[in-house]
DNA sequence: AACACATTCAACCGCCATGTA
DNA sequence: CTACATGGCGGTTGAATGTGT
């Protein structure tokens, strides 16, 4: 039998779901306190959960500006397209979400989308799914051309034009730091930190202005950058709108 | 109604990066 | 430089719920 070396017996912590009574608990907690020291919240707050359920249940459920219920159109569609560059970066993803957490973000993906976007992930009992499959590409299409992130080739000619070699893309870290202001969840806003020359491309955010790419985006950089993605092609030029980019800065790669 | 199976999603786990003493 | 604490991330689990028979 293994004897126990700390001479410091932890209390047995709870886990499983939370109760109302908790998150209320927890909630005023960090109203009062703020933020941080998730180790001592448990202690000074008397809830008998860990420090990092503390934060997980605040960050992905009792925080302001939590929305929930079902993901939009527009939203799956863009976290379709992240996926595709991304992969499952799944904070990244839910940072160009307002309101949603990276775990919702993951969840919706693996019960929803990854059936949707990985055929092989559908249950070959399903006797309809190769049925299925079509189905779902042609779903795809159609969302394609509804979505608003997509815009036809004649929505470019009244749009500033701008060269990806124009611009670069921040990384994570500074990405994490600024919080989305724009109210409609759909769409992202342009911030400070968005270098472009205005006077030679006038852009007014929330116009459905464009820009134009040259070349494939690069993938080889998005793995640590934030999205710049030509939303609405399959490769070559593509077109976005400028409120879907949140942070882009000037060339530093 | 009862059971089996499938699906969903909240929560946990382990790992890693970073900050600090 | 090292050790430790903390926070953040993605992967996984399992209880709750839904659906089919």
């Amino acid at each position: 039998m293994e004897v126990k070396r700390s001479s410091v017996i932890k209390p047995q912590l709870k886990k499983n779901l939370w109760k109302a009574e908790e998150d209320l608990i927890l909630k005023n907690y960090v109203e009062t306190h703020g933020e941080g020291n998730w180790a001592t919240v448990s202690d000074r707050s008397g809830l008998m959960r860990g420090g990092k359920s503390c934060r997980l249940r605040w960050k992905n459920y009792l925080r302001p500006n939590i929305k929930r219920g079902e993901m939009s159109e527009e939203e799956e569609d863009l976290i379709i397209r992240m996926h595709k560059l991304l992969g499952n970066r799944w904070s990244l993803i839910a940072g160009r979400l307002p309101g949603r957490t990276d775990n919702e973000v993951k969840n919706y993906w693996n019960t929803h989308l990854n059936k949707k976007c990985v055929p092989g992930k559908r249950k070959a009992t399903d006797p309809d799914h190769h049925q299925h499959e079509e189905n779902d590409e042609i779903n795809l299409n159609k969302k394609k051309k509804l979505s608003p992130l997509c815009h036809s080739e004649s929505s470019t000619e009244s749009a500033g034009l701008i060269r990806t070699e124009s611009v670069s893309l921040n990384g994570r870290k500074e990405e994490k730091d600024q919080e989305s202001t724009v109210t409609d969840p759909n769409w992202m806003e342009i911030t400070d930190s968005f270098n472009y020359d205005i006077d030679q491309y006038p852009i007014l955010p929330g116009k459905n202005a464009t820009f134009v790419f040259d070349d494939e985006p690069l993938a080889a950089y998005l793995d640590s950058f934030v999205l710049f993605e030509p939303f609405g092609c399959d490769g070559g030029g593509g077109a976005v709108r400028t409120d879907a980019i949140n942070h882009v800065v000037t060339n530093n790669y």
